[in-house]
DNA sequence: TTATTTTACGTGCATAATACACGTAACTGA
DNA sequence: TCAGTTACGTGTATTATGCACGTAAAATAA
C-alpha cells in the first residue's frame, strides 16, 4: 500500500482488463448456444461435449486416450467413455498402437473428417465474418500474441509444483 | 476447389491458429486445477463453480440473477440457487431492487468483498509473473485487442437472431 | 532373467452441475 | 382492467465428470 505507485495501478487496470476480456472469451466459447449454431451452420447434429473432442482429434491426429484428456483437461475415463460413444457414431475409430500395446489410438473416421471438415468450414466463414471490418495488420497481431500467450498460459510456470 | 487461392489459404491458416489458441485458452481457463490453484494462493476455500460466480457478482456490481444467468451462459435457476450458496457462506446477500420489486440484485458482503480482493491480489501476482519477460508495448497491444475481440465474439453477429 | 513399479485403459459408482418444467409474484401495455 | 411478459425459486431428471479399482503392458530395478 505504502508502496503502491501510479505505474503499478496503470498494469493493474491493464491486467484486470485482460482478465475481463478471457472471462468474456471463455464464456462466449463455452456457450452451448456457440455450438448450435456452429453444429448447424456446418448442418451437422453432435452433443456439445462430443463435438469439442472430435475435433480436439482432429487437431490431434493418432492420440492416445490419456493424452487427449490432458490436452482437455479431462479425467481418462471421461474421454474414454466420449471416444466410445464417438466410435459408435462411426465418426472415431480406436486403433492400437504400433510401439505400445498398452494405448489405443483415437482418429478420426472417413466421415468423421468429412464431419470436421464442415465445421471448420462454418467456423471459417464466421471467422471471417467477424474480422470483416479489421485491418489484416491487426489480425495478424491478434493472433501472434494471443498464441504467445496461450503457449505461456498453458505452461503457467506453477508456483513450485511440475 | 478450383476457386481457392493462396490469400485464402494464407488467411484460413491464420484463422486456424487463432481457433488453437482459442481452445488452449478455454481449457486453461476451465482448468479446476487453476481455480485451486488460484484460491490457494489467495488462502480461499471456495467450491469452483461458486467462485467465478463471486467474481462475477463482483465486476457486475448489483446485479440480477437473470442478468448474471445470462453473463455466464447459464439458467437461471442454477444462477439461483449457487447465489443462495453464496449467500449461506455470507459472501452475497440478495436485496431488493429499488424498482422492481420482482428482482433481487446479488450485492457482494463486506466478506465477500475481502474474499475478492484477496483472489484479485493472487491473480495480479501470477499475471505479472507469466507477463515478466513482456515487453509493456506487447502486453498493451495483447489487451487491446483481445478486448476488441472479445467484445466482438460476445455480440458475435449471430446468422439471423438478436 | 526376474521382480517391482509405473503407465494406459476401461468400468462401476457416486456426485454435482445443469437444464427443463412449473408455479407465483410483479411489471407492462393496450 | 386484463392479457401477456418477465423475474425468480423449486421439484425433477439428466448427464458430464471424477474417483476408485482392476487388468494388461511397459519400464525400471535387482
Amino acid at each position: 500500500m505504502s508502496t503502491e505507485n501510479v505505474q503499478n495501478t496503470r498494469k493493474d487496470a491493464l491486467l484486470r482488463d485482460l482478465h475481463g476480456a478471457l472471462v468474456e472469451i471463455t464464456v462466449a466459447m463455452n456457450r452451448p448456444q456457440r455450438d448450435e449454431e456452429l453444429l448447424e451452420e456446418a448442418g451437422v447434429s453432435l452433443d456439445k461435449a462430443l463435438f469439442k473432442l472430435l475435433v480436439a482429434v482432429e487437431r490431434l491426429g493418432p492420440v492416445s486416450i490419456v493424452e487427449l484428456a490432458e490436452r482437455m483437461g479431462l479425467d481418462h475415463s471421461t474421454v474414454s467413455r466420449q471416444i466410445g460413444k464417438l466410435e459408435s457414431l462411426g465418426l472415431v475409430a480406436r486403433q492400437p498402437s504400433e510401439t505400445d500395446r498398452r494405448v489405443r489410438e483415437a482418429v478420426l473416421t472417413q466421415a468423421g473428417r468429412a464431419t470436421t471438415d464442415k465445421i471448420d468450414k462454418a467456423r471459417q466463414r464466421m471467422a471471417r465474418e467477424l474480422f470483416e471490418t479489421w485491418e489484416d495488420k491487426d489480425v495478424v497481431t491478434l493472433v501472434r500474441l494471443m498464441s504467445r500467450f496461450a503457449e505461456a498460459f498453458r505452461e503457467h510456470p506453477r508456483s513450485g509444483s511440475r
